[in-house]
DNA sequence: CTCTACGAATTTTTT
DNA sequence: ATTCGTAGAG
């Protein structure tokens, strides 16, 4: 069989990685170098070359989106079906093993996924059971604690605490895993936990997974978590099968959510024998905009380290725009896209990147009054909307009723006269029989443990749900679900809503409905699973685009995290500020601070030809008027790759990055001492804080310090003595 | 029970 | 500014 064509194309970096035989392989992979390409290359070369079945391949990503586009690669690139093979998220490889081995994993058959804004309801129904003031303990945290813990591995009774928040924390975590466990309900990180326990607890199947998997890839490894990672660990070591991790420590933005960079930075030590090929070839930017992204990840001081390059030339300056307040920022973007609109290039190849979504508002404005169309990445998906998820929930309890979390979202929903004091009355004879609500219900309706109006309405209730499961018997999905939509009223009930929300939620609905019929002509059912549940398991591990309208040409608006693994000619970097991008959240702590370093360089490297950066001196956030500095990072970018435009030239400030007037730096001296900014200080008087800014040096070094007490200052070097943390 | 009014909080996002 | 959640009145 002729296999040049899987590596005629290929670097020699990359055809050394496609076809290296180590047993564990890491591929550092730079922006732009080629990372996706190398994955799907080696994996055809596996069966191509190699002679292995699909069957024994098994490769991980992080986003469905990544999964299917990596098969859809792969059976262009070979040109036949890998329907054997093994590709999708950890979550979802996760589901997979849980729904196959439901009972060794000590799940009932029917365990329902919750997704987090159904975690975040359960966790505050047991606090308030449990009567946990959540003023005190907002049950965000416990959310974020309980999952942190389960990203850990740790289950509520490995665990001990000695601080009184925590040990509350660490309560609720216990109660929670009992009504999880009870209602036999799995939460996202349950998933890994859950798959992870039942490798671990069960050797036969964990040698019967690794015998089957000759071959693992893993894709954007620096952003797995601990389980993740234990995971990986579990079906390779003491094992001949083979491992290929991908991915770029420079790359790392979601540490907050849990990822460990020292996964891809310690590689070689929970996987030893590792072979690290480095592709830095960048196919994707000018020589400017990687000497920009170069220098700027050159300041952090842990990483495995590479160096991007590339044949193509040096092209266009960095443009650099201060803008006077976010409204001419926005002008000025608006404006710059309508000459390049001009010039006949298309809209769909500009992107505006921004650190927080807060920001995409005044760009809408503007864009809007230039009537320039535009398309916004994330946000609220389709199956996480309010109307959808209540329809689902219908469509969940005709399925299944003693499904509590569909049953608790909508037994009231449109109102039907169940307030909270039927409900409570529901849960508690639930809690008092060990039942689900939905027999509570029927016994509080039949038995009349309330007053006649409350009774009714329950009984009105279980009857609708009875009726809707009747009708729609032999139906085909979207057939029920068109009916259950209608006859639950809910239609009825947003048609009724005001304004314009109403008219998108009921274009939602009917949209939901159509979703049914593609998902019925697409999916293949494993097992005995029926049709709905595979839908409602569909919708909460892919919760779909947030938006639709992809297909007109539009500029695109996304955060700089969302923007990862994408390119576009044209980019526009907004409102890189200090306190924003940084953001002042992570203004205080290194590691924080090299994490969005990272996402400035994963910013940068977004680039193909063109890169504007901007940056506002005044602007109005959460209704408050602020004034930032140029961001740090501004002035980790050589200054001959950027010229500053200046459209507004009357507007004078006091200070710039550049050096005219003032001489700020990142980093300043006195008396052999280093300042940088960041830096944590301690002062006699003043306390603790960090350093926001520096200028001259010597004897006449001045430190601007944000103390955590007394707020910004400016002080002399030499007098303040300050004491570096 | 439902609706309206007022007050607090507000990085980043996937599964 | 805006959104979201809770408290108090109807």
């Amino acid at each position: 069989m002729d296999i040049s064509h899987i590596i005629s194309s290929l670097n020699e970096p990359q055809r050394l990685a496609v076809t290296s035989e180590a047993d564990r392989l890491l591929v550092l992979a730079g922006a732009g170098s080629g990372k996706t390409r190398v994955l799907v290359h080696r994996i055809a070369w596996l069966i191509q070359a190699e002679n292995h079945s699909p069957f024994e391949i098994l490769a991980v990503t992080f986003t469905n989106k990544a999964a299917a586009e990596m098969r859809y690669r792969i059976e262009d690139l070979l040109n036949i079906p890998v329907s054997g093979m093994w590709v999708g998220t950890f979550h979802g490889l996760a589901h997979r093993l849980l729904r196959t081995h439901w009972q060794d994993a000590k799940l009932p058959q029917s365990f329902q996924i919750l997704d987090s804004d159904d975690q975040l309801r359960l966790i505050k129904r047991i606090m308030k059971e449990q009567g946990i003031d959540d003023a005190r303990i907002p049950p965000k945290q416990v959310q974020w604690y309980i999952n942190h813990c389960k990203d850990e591995g740790r289950r509520a009774d490995h665990i001990e605490e000695f601080d009184m928040i925590a040990k509350w924390q660490l309560q609720i975590y216990h109660s929670y895993e009992d009504a999880c466990q009870r209602g036999g309900m799995v939460d996202f990180a349950e998933l890994l936990l859950r798959a992870h326990e039942l490798w671990l607890h069960n050797p036969k199947l964990l040698k019967h997974y690794q015998e089957r998997f000759r071959h693992i890839l893993v894709d954007e490894f620096q952003d797995t978590n601990t389980i993740q990672n234990a995971w990986l660990q579990l079906l390779t070591t003491g094992t001949t099968n083979k491992m290929t991790i991908v991915g770029d420590d420079d790359q790392s933005i979601y540490g907050w959510r849990g990822a460990r960079i020292e996964h891809i930075q310690e590689f070689d030590r929970d996987f030893p024998n590792a072979d690290i090929i480095r592709l830095e070839q960048n196919y994707r930017s000018t020589g400017v905009i990687l000497a920009a992204a170069n220098s700027v990840i050159r300041k952090n001081e842990s990483r495995l380290g590479k160096e991007l390059w590339t044949e193509a030339s040096d092209g266009d300056l960095i443009t650099v725009y201060a803008a006077f307040n976010e409204l001419d920022e926005a002008r000025f973007v608006a404006e710059q896209i309508q000459n390049w609109v001009d010039d006949g290039n298309s809209r769909s190849e500009v992107a505006i990147l921004y650190r927080s979504n807060a920001q995409s508002r005044v760009m809408e404005e503007a864009l809007l009054r230039c009537s320039i169309p535009y398309r916004i990445y994330g946000g609220l998906r389709f199956f996480d909307r309010a109307e959808i998820k209540n329809a689902m929930s219908y469509l969940r309890l005709v399925e299944y009723r003693n499904d509590d979390t569909a049953f608790e979202r909508v037994v009231n929903v449109p109102p039907r006269g169940i307030g909270n004091r039927t409900v409570e009355k529901v849960r508690e004879v639930a809690r008092d029989e060990g039942s689900s609500l939905w027999s509570a219900a029927m016994k509080v309706a039949e038995e009349k443990l309330l007053p006649a109006r409350a009774a009714n309405a329950i009984k009105d209730f279980v009857a609708l749900i009875n009726l809707l499961d009747e009708s729609t018997q032999g139906l085909a999905l979207s057939e029920q679900a068109e009916h259950v939509i209608e006859s639950s009223t809910l239609l009825a009930h947003h048609k009724n809503e005001k304004g314009e929300k109403g008219q998108t939620r009921v274009e939602n609905l009917k949209e939901l409905v159509s979703a049914c019929q593609q998902f019925g002509s697409e999916v293949e059912l494993e097992g005995d699973q029926s049709l709905l549940s595979a839908f409602v398991d569909h919708a909460v591990l892919e919760s779909g685009e947030g938006q639709a309208d992809e297909f007109e040409d539009s500029v695109q608006l996304m955060t700089l995290h969302s923007a990862k693994g994408l390119e576009f000619p044209t980019v526009f970097m907004v409102g890189v500020e200090q306190g924003l991008f940084p953001s002042r959240m992570s203004i205080e702590s290194l590691d924080k601070i090299e994490e969005e370093r990272r996402l400035c360089y994963v910013g940068i490297t977004r680039a193909m030809k063109h890169l504007t950066i901007c940056y506002a001196e005044s602007r109005r956030l959460y209704g408050k008027e602020t004034l930032n500095r140029p961001s740090q990072f501004l002035r980790e970018i050589p200054k001959e790759t950027m010229q500053e435009v200046r459209v507004n030239t009357s507007v004078v400030r006091p200070t710039t990055f550049t050096a005219g007037g003032t001489n700020e730096s990142s980093v300043t001296e006195h008396d052999g001492v280093f300042y940088e900014i960041g830096q944590q200080v301690r002062h006699s008087t003043f306390g603790e804080g960090y350093i926001l800014n520096c200028e001259g040096s010597g004897p006449r070094a001045r430190i601007e310090v944000n103390f955590d007490l007394e707020g910004n200052k400016w002080l002399m070097a030499q007098y303040a003595k300050l004491e570096i943390l």
